[in-house]
DNA sequence: GCCGTTTTCGGCCCGACTGTTTTCAGTCG
């Protein structure tokens, strides 16, 4: 693997760029064509390092400026737009700006008045009271922003689930070219599929990774490119951090123990522990390098993780369910539900397309869930309420809807189209299109877009007032939740699906990795009610539809099965249903 | 900074909401 730069890191250091722009007051136009060339970055399957300047040029949003400020990052790392700001503000705004509440304008105000250049800085200067009498500088405000402080530094540290994923996939790959390593398997909470990792565990096994062997191979991972720092280097084991500061432990097992590892370093915890216990009671001993007899050592399992649960009488778990929250009981009585998988899932009822803010047509959409295996989709636009996102209103929803029935009748039953949208949920509980068009619509989908702070009661009579509206089908993104970024909205979850049963509105998940708005315990909480539940992407393109593997753990955490999810094989009523008002 | 021209500059997504304003700036989506 060259040491070359990705487009990933293309597209971060203009995005910093970008923000550090508008803390220095830059033209907004100028800067919003930084993030589009990030984004493009992002987006683009060319590898912009490997891509000649004329190729640059042929690029939407990539001109001139752009494609000298690419060259120059993926030949120095670094181009001179970005050294100036950062030589005149420092790294350090730019994690202010993860704060809630705190945009450009606020930290330069915090930079000019107070000399604020970092979040220890921000936290010391709100002790010492530098902030109070400062415009806009409220008691509200600073309270506001201790918490940010607060909230973020809890956050600190963890990645979102598809980063590390992705990062795991190169790092995999890497590993598994060296010769003499056969099978690289991520670890860890990766493995139980939790919304985000503090890091990284990677468990490789094969020849090269046999005691008193494993020389060539650590020196091969700690040549891997993207490596910041070197943490710890042993002979089975090295630890790094990546340059975007995920830590990375990869270890070197032989063969024979692999089960054992992969089960003990899966986790959780706390599951580790009761099972740990339950093999003391059977007179055996468990530990990452096998499970043995207490009385002569000896070896009873160790190659597979089967073989380990097998000899403890328990059913194999799946690696979701590893929470130590009763599922070892469910094993041992062979009683563990039967988890939603993907192949269950038969549509998508959550998309966008250029009529609002995606960037395909219904028909591209269409083709691309007939592509992905899917059986049906809803076209959900938004409403006018976004007009940032070119919402639609009364007039432009039903011409819409009209396109859509064309696309559904076009597609020739190789896939149904249904018409929907995704409204939002305005301040007073009221949706923002009228109930005429919303009646005419199969699916309607109710969301909280703008975020405000209302108490508590207020949020949570808002949102049941909406879903109360009878042409409403799927509450969507209800918390608002935004990882490692903010904290939900102040929500009684436990009313609104309390609710949602009652009126048989499904509550959402939304599979977009951005999003995974529901979290296990509100998952659990829908099950236990019967609460509806569908899985859908919020797909925004064409690469977006049908991805729903991450939404699907969120599942899998709250031991959801096919049954429980209106858009699976198990439920075909459903979509009988949507067609009600065609 | 990009784009598309009415070829050489002007347009480029804007509405809801909060807090601190006494009429609006800043953030968010």
């Amino acid at each position: 693997m060259k040491n070359t730069i990705d487009n990933r890191q293309v597209a971060r250091l203009l995005e910093e760029t970008a923000d550090l722009m508008e803390i220095d007051g830059a033209d907004s136009f100028r800067v919003r064509s930084y993030r589009r060339a990030a984004e493009t970055a992002q987006q683009t399957t060319v590898e912009l390092a490997a891509t000649e300047t004329a190729e640059l040029l042929a690029i939407p949003g990539i001109g001139k400026g752009m494609a000298a400020n690419i060259r120059a990052i993926t030949e120095t790392g670094t181009f001179p737009q970005r050294e100036e700001l950062l030589a005149r503000y420092g790294a350090g705004l730019l994690e202010l700006l993860k704060l809630p509440g705190m945009g450009p304008k606020t930290v330069a105000l915090l930079w000019d008045a107070a000399k604020v250049a970092t979040i220890d800085q921000l936290a010391a200067a709100i002790a010492e009271g530098r902030l109070n009498g400062l415009p806009r500088m409220g008691e509200k405000q600073i309270a506001k922003l201790s918490k940010g402080i607060e909230d973020y530094r809890r956050g600190a540290g963890r990645f979102r689930i598809d980063a590390a994923e992705q990062e795991a996939a190169r790092l995999v790959a890497y590993l598994s070219s060296f010769d003499g390593i056969d099978r690289v398997t991520p670890a860890g909470s990766l493995r139980r599929g939790r919304e985000t990792v503090g890091d990284l565990d990677l468990l490789a096994t094969g020849p090269a990774c046999e005691p008193g062997s494993t020389e060539a191979a650590v020196e091969h991972v700690a040549a891997y490119a993207d490596i910041r720092d070197i943490i710890a280097k042993g002979e089975n084991k090295i630890s790094f951090h990546t340059r975007e500061g995920l830590q990375v432990d990869v270890r070197l097992l032989p063969g024979s123990s692999y089960g054992a590892a992969l089960q003990y370093f899966t986790g959780s915890k706390a599951h580790n522990v009761a099972l740990r216990q339950r093999a003391l009671k059977m007179g055996l001993t468990l530990s990452e390098w096998s499970l043995a007899r207490l009385d002569d050592e000896s070896v009873v399992a160790a190659a597979t993780e089967e073989e380990i649960y097998a000899a403890l009488d328990l059913k194999w778990i799946p690696p979701e369910m590893r929470e130590s929250l009763g599922e070892i009981e469910l094993a041992a009585r062979g009683e563990l539900p039967l988890l939603i998988g993907l192949n269950d899932l038969r549509g998508d009822l959550h998309m966008h397309t250029t009529a609002s803010d995606g960037r395909n047509s219904i028909r591209e959409m269409a083709e691309a869930a007939v592509a992905r295996g899917l059986g049906y989709i809803a076209i959900t636009d938004h409403t006018k309420a976004l007009a940032m996102a070119n919402g639609l209103d009364e007039k432009r929803a039903l011409e819409h809807m009209a396109r859509i029935r064309e696309v559904d009748s076009e597609m020739e039953g190789r896939i149904r189209v249904f018409a929907g949208i995704e409204v939002d949920i305005m301040g007073d509980g009221s949706l923002d299109l009228d109930d005429e068009v919303l009646a005419q619509l199969d699916v309607v989908i109710a969301s909280v877009h703008s975020r405000f702070e209302q108490p508590r009661e207020e949020m949570t009579a808002r949102v049941i007032r909406a879903i109360e509206n009878p042409n409403v089908d799927i509450l969507g993104h209800p918390t608002g939740r935004l990882l490692l970024r903010r904290e939900p909205y102040d929500l009684d979850m436990g009313a609104v699906i309390r609710r949602a049963a009652e009126l048989g509105v499904a509550l959402e998940m939304n599979a977009a990795p951005e999003r995974l708005d529901l979290c296990d315990r509100d998952l659990r909480l829908a099950k236990e009610l019967g609460a509806k539940v569908v899985i859908s992407t919020d797909a925004h393109s064409i690469a977006g539809v049908g991805r729903m593997e991450y939404g699907v753990s969120q599942l899998r955490r709250a031991w959801l099965s096919a049954g429980d999810v209106l858009n699976t094989r198990e439920a075909e009523g459903f979509v009988a249903g949507l067609r009600r008002r065609a």
